[in-house]
DNA sequence: AGATAAATTGACGTTAACGTAAACGAAACG
DNA sequence: CGTTTCGTTTACGTTAACGTCAATTTATCT
């Protein structure tokens, strides 16, 4: 248990992700496998970044910035002045996130009135037009 | 009232993008300016449009992707297929958005737990360290 | 008309986030 | 022991979405 490290193309199974993009991340220090050896293994506590990693991609954060979020995620007793920065950039994060779930409603609610409408416009062809 | 048209400049101030945006999405067809000679003129639907793309970009669709998207939203007379292919489109679109939506709600939760927990490290920091 | 400003058209440059291919080492297999 | 099979490093290639710069054309001002 104190043993619970993945190789490398059980990571990219388990993620669906390529070894290029897992030496990419360890590259730009995103994740930080120990090694055995030459190779890779990764931990828990990769596995538990790469998760955030992958989503804050979704959400359309470059790896830059979720390099810096990540830290929020592994605070440990690091100096005060640097856990404040951290927690700054924190907060205009959540803010942006919370923008952006707004602005997601908004369109949702444009989108399905759009589809009504185009709803409405099929059946009335399918109705003029019975057979193509 | 008929002839309200901008030209690039105002387009730009008011959408805040650079000229070379404009053009190339002009050039990538999701932008129809009309030509007075050889200058641009934004029309109404072009700032629809644009207002459109800006905001499918914040979503994190691509630039293809949204141009195809547009259709719905300038749906005229077409045929009865291509109208139906949009609308499966644009299904599949919401129930992303939908989908990112719910993963948002989870982030931002997380986030807060995350911040809330950074708050109380900086304030227990602060009684043990007062000054630095 | 000459100068200045604004817009246009190429064309090449740039950045992020990987993809892809070559060359090599180690390990497992028959 | 030879050979597939993984994994690694190094390095160059690629795509999207523009930026930047040069050369021109067109419009505006004096």
């Amino acid at each position: 248990m104190t043993n619970d490290t993945m190789n490398i193309r059980d990571m990219c199974a388990a993620f669906d992700v390529t070894p290029r993009t897992l030496r990419f991340y360890e590259a730009k220090e995103l994740l930080f496998p120990i090694r055995d050896g030459q190779r890779r293994l990764f931990t828990k506590r990769d596995r538990a970044r790469l998760k955030l990693i992958l989503r804050g991609k979704r959400f359309g954060f470059s790896l830059e910035e979720i390099r810096q979020l990540l830290d929020l995620y592994h605070m440990d007793d690091s100096q005060a002045t640097q856990l404040a920065k951290t927690y700054e950039l924190a907060e205009r994060h959540l803010a942006d996130m919370e923008a952006q779930k707004a602005e997601l409603e908004e369109a949702i609610g444009e989108m399905k009135t759009q589809m009504k409408w185009g709803a409405e416009k099929l059946s009335a062809l399918a109705k003029s037009k019975p057979a193509d």
